[in-house]
DNA sequence: ATAAAGATTTAGGTTTGCCGAAAAATAAAT
DNA sequence: ATTTATTTTTCGGCAAACCTAAATCTTTAT
């Protein structure tokens, strides 16, 4: 393990993160958009990192991590989540101004120093976002992926997560007075547009489909 | 101010602190073994810094940094102390094993971390090596720079801080059982080497004029 | 099956930081 | 005042990441 770029780091969450999605290699295109790089500078780095052993690739044929490589991704995830989860937990920032922030800190070089932030956390094993933080050994817990858009009225859900891509979500959720751990109550969904009308913390809400499918509960 | 490189950053608190030992512009050489690169690559880069106005440079004349220039650096050593901080304080590093690590976290950009982490921190003044830490206005508290070699037998003096440079040396000091805010009673100074024999937490020890004068007392 | 479209790779270039060797300027010694 | 030594600069080059434009491979549509 250890040494490896702050750009390699990225490629290596990014092609992580897209191979969970399909079952086939991650496409160039694919890796392309996620890092905001060109394809051409894609398929460079991919030879670069096929020679380095941290993931296999054919020309053409997408790529796949190995077990060094996922370890690596892993281990980067693991970084990012719990300096998200300080950044809230200990310095008061809000869920949806810390991802950025998490973006540098995730590749600070020092094992011991993200094994005394997680005991210094209380080994947390949600971040912020309610994601799921691997362990020292890259070991997630267990945690479903049921979104709100597919619960039924009548039933009542926790909070768990929220999709932590877009930061407008985040905010439009934080606005709506929507917080990690809440309880929320289906009241009724709409036939129309698939909107929910739900109550949380006391008030009653209209909520897209677009916005449930992006909240996770238990 | 904001967005200088972790490189450009590097070079101005190189600057800032060979600065301060001389009256004069900041030689290349100087520079140059201060951040481990070859005199040519420091040349190169005064002229771009000179070019993004934080340092006058003038040929064959050393370098001064510029009301902004210094601003960076100070910014840089707040972030550097205030981290040390942190993983001695929250994370129970030992002072000998925070530089690195400090070095790496000095570079992490967002005004509001580095404010969010001194508030929470309790506004320290000092940082794990008695190194003074600015306040978020590039002021310094006050703080005397006696060293324990310049102390007379007979009196009795607190540890304030330790010079931070060489690890080895933080090592053996900690393992001779002196740490911040110990008091030390001075009993005799060696005429022949300058050595001078001490008591400090009940024990007697013997320190080589070497160590004395990178032991800052109050 | 062929052509068009889309994805991927190749080739040539740029920027940032770095180096070594040689030239130029400054400082020290005779 | 020269000569010698030291410091600094210039010049040509390199590696990491990036880009654009052109070529090639794969997929989709006719
Ligand atoms: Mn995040
Ligand atoms: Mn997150
Ligand atoms: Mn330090
Ligand atoms: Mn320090």
């Amino acid at each position: 393990m250890s040494n490896y770029t702050l750009t390699e780091e990225n490629y290596l969450k990014a092609i992580y993160f897209l191979s969970q999605h399909s079952e086939k290699g991650v496409s160039t295109n694919a890796i392309s958009e996620s890092l905001e790089t060109k394809p051409s500078t894609v398929t460079e780095m991919l030879r670069k990192l096929k020679e380095k052993g941290v993931l296999n690739y054919k020309k053409y044929q997408g790529a796949e991590l190995t077990g060094e490589g996922k370890k690596v991704a892993i281990a980067t995830v693991r970084k990012h989540r719990l300096w998200e989860s300080f950044l809230v937990d200990k310095l008061n920032f809000g869920w949806d101004e810390v991802h950025e922030i998490a973006e540098q800190l995730e590749h600070i070089q020092s094992r011991k120093l993200t094994d005394r932030l997680e005991e210094f956390l209380g080994f947390p094993k949600y971040d912020p976002h309610g994601d799921p933080i691997p362990d020292r050994n890259g070991v997630f817990p267990k945690s479903s992926d049921l979104s709100l858009d597919n619960c039924s009225p009548g039933s009542s859900v926790k909070v768990r997560g929220v999709k932590d891509t877009a930061p407008e979500l985040l905010k439009y959720i934080a606005k709506l007075g929507i917080g990690l751990g809440d309880r929320i109550e289906i009241l009724e969904i709409e036939e129309f547009d698939h909107s929910m009308r739900i109550v949380v913390n006391g008030q009653e809400l209209q909520l897209s489909q677009l916005v449930c499918k992006n909240i996770f509960v238990q």
